[in-house]
DNA sequence: ATTATCTATAGATCTATAGATAATGC
DNA sequence: ATTATCTATAGATCTATAGATAATGC
């Protein structure tokens, strides 16, 4: 047995003063976007220090600023990263022209909904908060739009939508039912955070659909 | 014209500093309150310094605990008074059982909606708040929690929730998202803040009941 | 005398930078 | 030499209280 890295203080630089939490496996920057999520999420953003967030990633409010330049970028990668996903599914499912229309809608609805209630945080919360028009923030908003804008071709795509063909104002505010419902899922989250996620992910996803005006083929 | 009461200093104290805004003939505590309102939703209530709320009420920041004990208990008497009518609506249209349950589920989410987004603010932002679980907002949680639990009546006296009789968990779940949509309503007003409200209040309430199941009846 | 306001400030933060230090790597 | 961390701190807040002040009311 050689090699045994898992102990051996291996790293560069100075170590970590003592009682702090040893670093895990991972690199500090995962470590403090980890602590970030669950500061952000829990206490709320604006409510969270510097300090708070380093020292829960096992370091010095300091040493944060060697990886990040502050709270606001902590935010951005954070955002970005819940985004990116649901929109790299939301165009693939666009391409799909072959498959209904519902379906897909369906199958996104479903799957926005575990990203943003399944991982350890409640990250679609960040999703509220009023500090979102930051200029700091523009590349989420636009992947957000992007995001918006599949779900409206899908929706269009759908029987109502072809019924709606004309109006666009009528299918903006369906759009915006539904994208709400899902995004609007972490507060539901929240009054049953017990609730199974999976099974809440489909029965978010039919109520969607129900205000699309499509049956849920189930 | 006598007694024109609108600009001679009739009031009792010392005089506001120049400069300040001339206080409105609203009392002091309401423009407090107003204050908080528009800071708390646009900025976010973390965000948001006492001071920052006296001076845009018109008075320095240490006259503000004249009248509150601190942002906490502005924010808790916003919350209140913002679920109150709510909550008394929900109660008599409980009452209501001559009438069929969907009509009133639906008067009472298209009533809650032109209240969260009615306003010349978007309080309903505020339920969102983390900080929510502080102990001196119990009250206002109590509130919500009867009217949601009034929700949950209505609901089980729909078509609907008489199939799901026995089953309390799909019942509650059924609940939670029309609730849930109801109060994620001002996410999705953000996103178009320029629709009128009163079309866009009933659309939710037809949303809502095509979550609960019941065709909505127009 | 009572009231509503003001000014001033102590004490407690919080952010972001400067500069020292303790590892590894060559 | 390079790197990751530390300690220390200047400067900028922010909250909540103490005490002064300028009105009205009696």
């Amino acid at each position: 047995m050689s090699g045994g890295s898992d102990e051996g203080p291996r790293r560069v630089g100075r170590p970590r003063a003592d009682r702090l939490r040893a670093p895990g496996d991972r690199p500090p920057r995962e470590e403090l976007l980890c602590a970030a999520a669950e500061l952000f999420t829990v206490r709320g953003y604006a409510a969270t220090t510097t300090r708070a967030v380093a020292e829960r990633a096992g370091m010095r409010q300091a040493t944060m600023y060697h990886y990040f330049g502050g709270k606001e970028e902590l935010l951005a990668e954070l955002l970005e990263s819940t985004v990116a996903p649901s929109l790299a599914l939301s165009r693939r499912l666009r391409g799909e022209t072959g498959r209904p229309a519902a379906l897909r809608l369906w199958e996104l609805c479903r799957s926005d909904v575990l990203l943003l209630c399944g991982g350890p945080y409640n990250l679609g919360a960040l999703y509220l908060l009023p500090e979102l028009d930051s200029p700091r923030l523009e590349p989420f908003r636009r992947m957000r739009d992007e995001l918006r804008d599949n779900y409206r071709a899908l929706l269009e795509a759908t029987p109502l939508g072809a019924e709606l063909a004309g109006d666009t104002a009528a299918l903006a505010l369906r759009n915006d039912l539904v994208f709400g419902l899902i995004e609007g899922v972490m507060l539901i989250r929240r009054s049953d955070p017990a609730r199974p996620v999976a099974a809440f992910a489909e029965a978010a996803a039919d109520a969607a659909l129900r205000i699309a005006g499509v049956a849920p083929a189930r």
